[in-house]
DNA sequence: TTGGAATGTCAACAAGGCTGACATATGCTG
DNA sequence: CAGCATATGTCAGCCTTGTTGACATTCCAA
């Protein structure tokens, strides 16, 4: 589990990326790594009394207009109350409007407003700012890696979610 | 910024991986992979009453044994009053022994116990299981791009402190 | 000797997680 | 139709972990 030897499959290839040094640099390259992720948008959010759970309802709601808070749920991983309290702040900001379902009037449908819409704009355009420069930096091979590494490292069910937002089904 | 344009360089190499909507996909991944990255020590440690703050601390003075709270304070980016809450409680509970420096007696070095060593092994041992098994889903070209894209995306100051800790300098 | 650095601690506060309990409206099923 | 299940919202209270500000102690260095 974590003796660090250096393993080779029975065809030779090499293992050596897979020691406990190697995985340990991964970790912490992860950790330093997430902190910039989220820096350039923390500032904006800052500077109006937002947090990144505000950030996180803001960007699945742009990326699935009409989502129900129980999706939400589900893919921000949260409590209902604590969702609540985001989008209810959200909601009285005019930033989030949240429509009865026309099928099931149980169902809350979520949209962002005009300005919600800009404010995701200028959050996601940080964000993209950076991860741009890292893409641009690392190359479309290193990327590709990047992407298929995360994938394997989420829960099966949320790769799941991932997936489906990814293709659009 | 966000014209989602299919750029070519002059060269022709095409430069698709910078869509905005590559660069979303990129974003995304992040989010659901930190949740599964921290998710495995994350159970253990709410067994113990223990918080992300306290693996982390943890993590780091098993990194670098007989760091000073200033050096720690400045990987983690958190204040004092913060730390300091976290390293109290971790040192009341015989994880982490504290000692005074010799050459400056201002200084408290940090080192992990036999029990904070016990805790930290099983904490990584966790952690690592899920990166070598996303580490050898992926395949070691994938791996290296990972690392690529990681680095590029830290702050540079973070990625100076990352490089020392990778490299033991 | 004096200023500043390193550390620890107290108090107060906020964000954002959590649980539990309860209300309301609606849908579905026997 | 009755009754159970589902979707949502809300209140209250708790915890962790971040923040700021203030202040004390110790000790190095000019």
């Amino acid at each position: 589990m974590s003796d660090g030897r250096v393993a080779q499959t029975h065809s030779g290839e090499s293992l050596l990326f897979l020691t406990d040094e190697q995985l340990r640099q991964g970790i912490e390259a992860m950790f330093f790594a997430y902190r910039g992720f989220t820096a350039d948008p923390d500032r904006i959010l800052a500077e109006m009394s937002y947090g990144r759970a505000h950030h996180r309802a803001i960007h699945f709601i742009n990326r699935a207009p009409g989502t129900t808070v129980n999706n939400l749920l589900f893919i921000l991983g949260v409590t209902k109350q604590s969702l609540n309290r985001v989008l209810r702040t959200l909601i009285s900001d005019n930033m989030v409007e949240s429509r009865v379902g026309t099928a099931d009037k149980r169902e809350r449908h979520l949209y962002l407003t005009e300005k919600g819409q800009a404010l995701e704009q200028q959050l996601s355009d940080a964000q993209r700012a950076r991860m741009r420069a890292a893409y641009r930096d690392a190359g479309p091979e290193a990327v590709a890696g990047f992407r298929t590494v995360l994938e394997a490292m989420m829960d099966p069910e949320m790769r799941r979610a991932y997936v489906k937002l990814r293709d659009g089904t």
